[in-house]
RNA sequence: GGGAUCUUAGCUCAGCUGGGAGAGCAUCUGCCUUACAAGCAGAGGGUCAUAGGUUCGAGCCCUAUAGGUCCCACCA
């Protein structure tokens, strides 16, 4: 017995993985004899450190592959990480303001090359931390977004949507962020609600004395408007519409436009337009042919168009505005009004809309095959609800703004010529030395580099060698499932899914599985600001990886959110100590028959017992069961029952059961009992295996010596001639007759330490045979002194307390008095139940329409159910008799 | 404004195509019974948010209401 008294997953993890690795059990090939199954990584940022978000989502995905590695597929876990662009970045710089050194010191080349370093040293850190949670990923095939081969597929994804019209360069209003200083995708804002105010001003009509009223929420925009818009059929402004309005503090002359997109009933019902700073005043500016006027600079301050307040800060300049408009008397009011304002969800800065020139992918085409694959059920989302989510992005996407002002990620391959301006989309390899349409030779590249998400889109083909053919691409792709948090179903699933339509023409992936977010003990998202992160690894130290893995699976259901608490750490640690404890156990057994020279060889299933076949049968079901619900990507029901299995049918019964035939050494079946304790164990790791690796490993190879690994095992499989009902239902019977004994007890006060003799009066000769041959199972777990099964009631001693059966009565002589009022009490409260169940019974029975319309099974159930209950009706009653 | 989702035991949550309400934790009682006190045995505790409807039958399906959460849109 090499296995400790308790449970200590630090003396094995670290070992077991080692071994993992170290063996290839985790790597794929491409083998023509097996069936594939894929799943690709959600690579984690390079900046990442393993949070319980990534916990969850790698404990899914490994749940997946073990299971399916272990039903004899071919299995890939495809890792990698990605650059974030953004957010890697940002770290650089930071580190380099502590030097005091700027992006623009360094220069881009020296930029990137200290990147790199970066990348180099801290890069492979959450990859670390994911092993840690016993990932079994083909780490041979790690990929990072940035290697050669992604790099190979975003540049000829680029080209190819830009020679079918798809990428196109053009001037649009898009989000800026001042502080990143860079663009920034529509997904990547975030709403917020905040208090603000609404600033009533007076703009004069030109040689009138007449002014319009406009209402605004940022006032400073004012010195870029270059209209103002009424409603059409808004009968107060009717005559105004088509002159001119003086802009105040820029004395500008404006038009007054009629557009049906003014709402009448807000604020005053005139807009002030701003096509330069607004996305709708941008598109109503579009329709009116208006001046654009950028008023801001990149870093959100106000440029020369905007006179004497150039240089300010935006709000500066709102406050300055807001003050030169009360000084001229043409601020007429400020109310209080919340409004909902567009920040960058990195840093939360407040998004600046700006019209600048970008790269955008046109996104009408690609969305609709995305759309048909769902519609057409080829993608499915678990849970499905999420599929609706998906298909309203997508039917009301707009153009996707993919380029970045930023110097870490795919620079954009596109080309210009100083002198004719002629644009030049080709690869790296091929940059042209001269203009292909003046032959000039000042050609400069785009400075600018790719979204990282453009890279991210093409991650289930891009790491598969993708654009060639490669017999990977062609085994693995299109992968099975991708599992991933409902939160980027919009920056990734979506693009991968259009992307992977485009390019490969097949959808590249079949199932995707939602999950929800951890939250801490409280219901709060876990979040830097709170505080009230917690580390996995800090976890995984206290309790260990597959006590934390088995938490983060129990009792969810995917898509939704997860409270995670210590408490259910100690519970899933306590379940883990309890496997180790039956093993123990049953080593333990195994080595002192062999002392006696019995071992557990040429056992079949003529030798089981009764009880042996109860636990086979209950197992075997169990193999079925959670297989289903693991197809289904029901992994929290599937775990539970593996759970309430091993610890309530396996080790609270079966094992107790078992104790005399083991410490008995007359038994002739302990071969018998031998064999069923280990193949119920056996099959019982292998179910839990994909949930909890590491101990179901450790486990495995201390109680068989056959097979070098559980991860190679095979799947336990349902066998139809393992199902032995007759032997399950005289278990179950057995069960109901020990509990009676233990209630009794319980209910007087009767120790354990003392003995007490048993009665069964049985009601046929058939139940009385059950109870006879269970005679030795009966009285070891009921701590009985003997038991006495017999037809005839004189056989029984007078005071006996007594408890109805389904088809007997058990009875146990006390020398106490025994209170006979509250025997008879017990005997009313039990006819008066099983008369409640009779008439519930009866009533369905006698309804015409069950009868007619209920599946046969079910009625046939309700018969038996009364007639049951019939039966012991009559027991109660006969009791109650004796007890007058 | 649109949409999704939730409301089940004291707490946290399961509950698969509709067929007698479950788990873990907590509480109470009794046990160190030679695998496990990280344990064993027992007990209490729920008009499944409310009101209607469909059905032989509803926690589950439909409608409405109340309250909570989230997503999208962005009316200046």
């Amino acid at each position: 017995m090499n296995l400790d008294k308790n449970y200590d997953p630090k003396k094995i993890e670290d070992r077991l993985y080692k071994k993992w690795m170290d063996k290839g059990y985790f790597h794929a090939e491409v083998n023509e004899d097996k069936k594939p199954f894929t799943i690709v990584i959600p690579p984690p940022n390079i900046t990442g450190h393993l949070h319980m978000g990534h916990a969850l989502d790698n404990t899914l995905q490994d749940i997946l592959i073990r299971f399916k590695r272990m039903e004899g597929y071919e299995t890939l876990w495809q890792p990698g990480t990605d650059h974030a662009s953004i957010a890697t970045e940002v770290k650089i710089t930071e580190a380099m303001q502590k030097e005091g050194i700027t992006k623009e010191d360094l220069g881009r080349e020296r930029f990137l090359e200290r990147a790199w370093k970066w990348k180099e040293e801290y890069g492979g850190t959450i990859i670390n931390q994911l092993k840690k949670m016993g990932s079994s990923c083909d780490w041979d095939r790690t990929r990072f977004t940035l290697d050669e081969g992604c790099s190979k597929a975003v540049e000829k994804v680029f080209i190819d949507l830009y020679n079918k019209g798809l990428i196109y360069k053009g001037s649009r209003i898009i989000n800026w962020c001042p502080v990143c200083q860079t663009t920034i995708s529509d997904a990547e804002v975030e709403y917020e609600e905040k208090e603000g105010h609404l600033w009533h001003i007076e703009y004069p009509i030109k040689d009138s004395d007449l002014k319009i009223e406009v209402a605004t929420t940022r006032p400073e925009t004012m010195l870029g408007d270059t209209a103002v818009a009424v409603n059409p059929g808004d009968e107060r402004y009717k005559d105004l519409i088509g002159r001119t309005a003086i802009l105040p503090l820029m004395n500008r002359e404006i038009p007054i436009i009629a557009d049906e997109y003014v709402d009448m009933e807000f604020g005053t019902g005139a807009v002030k337009i701003t096509p330069a700073h607004d996305p709708n005043d941008f598109e109503m500016g579009r329709r009116h042919d208006l001046p654009e006027i950028n008023i801001m600079n990149d870093d959100g301050t106000i440029n020369e168009n905007g006179g004497e307040y150039c240089g300010l800060s935006a709000s500066d300049a709102r406050k300055k505005v807001v003050y030169d408009l009360e000084s001229l008397g043409l601020l007429k009011g400020i109310e209080d009004h919340v409004h909902n304002v567009g920040t960058h969800d990195r840093c939360k800065t407040v998004i600046e809309p700006l019209i600048k020139q970008q790269w955008f992918v046109k996104m009408e085409d690609l969305a609709k095959p995305a759309i048909d694959v769902l519609k057409d059920g080829t993608l499915k989302f678990v849970p499905d609800r999420y599929g609706k989510t998906y298909l309203h992005w997508l039917e009301n996407i707009r153009d996707w703004c993919i380029s970045r002002q930023l110097w870490w990620g795919h620079r954009i391959p596109a080309y210009y010529c100083d002198d004719c301006n002629e644009i030049i989309v080709a690869p790296e390899s091929e940059a042209p030395a001269k203009c292909p349409k003046c032959g000039s030779t000042h050609i400069h590249q785009d400075p600018d580099t790719l979204d990282t998400w453009f890279s991210s889109a093409l991650w289930p083909f891009s790491t598969m060698g993708w654009p060639e053919n490669t017999r990977e691409l062609e085994y693995f792709y299109p992968t099975d499932v991708l599992v991933t948090g409902y939160d980027i179903i919009f920056f990734w699933v979506i693009r991968m899914v259009f992307s992977g339509l485009e390019h490969t023409g097949k959808c590249p992936f079949d199932t995707v599985l939602i999950h929800g977010l951890v939250r801490d003990a409280q219901g709060r998202k876990m979040s830097k600001s709170l505080g009230n992160g917690i580390d996995p690894l800090d976890v995984i130290e206290n309790y260990g990886a597959d006590p934390l893995r088995l938490t983060l699976v129990t009792g969810n259901a995917p898509g939704n959110d997860m409270r995670f608490s210590d408490e259910k750490m100690m519970a899933s640690r306590n379940f883990a100590n309890k496997v180790w404890n039956a093993t123990r156990f049953i080593l333990m057994n195994f080595e002192q028959a062999a002392e006696k020279g019995i071992d557990a060889e040429g056992i079949s299933t003529a030798d089981l017992t009764p009880s042996d076949k109860w636990i086979i049968s209950k197992v075997n079901e169990l193999s079925r069961e959670v297989t289903e619900n693991m197809d289904k990507f029901e992994l929290g029901v599937a775990v539970s029952k593996i759970y309430n299995f091993i610890w309530e049918e396996f080790c609270d019964w079966y094992i107790e059961m078992v104790k005399p035939r083991l410490y008995n050494d007359e038994d002739r079946t302990k071969a018998a009992a031998l064999w069923t304790l280990k193949h119920v164990l056996i099959t019982s790791l292998k179910l839990l295996h994909p949930y909890m690796p590491f101990i179901t490993e450790e486990l495995f190879m201390n109680v068989q010596d056959k097979e070098e690994t559980i991860m190679l095992s095979s799947w336990p499989e349902y066998r139809e001639d393992w199902n032995f009902t007759e032997d399950e239902m005289a278990v179950e019977k057995i069960k109901a007759a020990v509990k009676a004994v233990r209630d009794i007890r319980a209910e007087k006060d009767v120790p354990i330490s003392r003995q007490v003799a048993v009665y069964i009066a049985a009601k046929t000769a058939e139940s009385a045979k059950v109870y006879q041959e269970f005679n030795n199972i009966f009285t070891g777990l009921s701590r009985a002194s003997d038991l006495t099964v017999t037809e005839d009631i004189s056989m029984i001693p007078e005071g006996s307390v007594s408890r109805v059966l389904e088809d007997g009565v058990l009875y146990i002589p006390l020398d106490q008095l025994v209170d006979m009022e509250k025997e008879k009490e017990r005997l009313l409260e039990e006819e008066k139940r099983l008369l409640s169940e009779i008439k519930r019974a009866e009533g369905m029975l006698s309804n015409r329409n069950f009868i007619e319309k209920a599946p046969e099974k079910k009625v046939q159930e309700e018969k038996d159910k009364l007639l049951k209950y019939e039966n012991m009706l009559a027991t109660v009653r006969e009791e109650l008799s004796h007890v007058k």
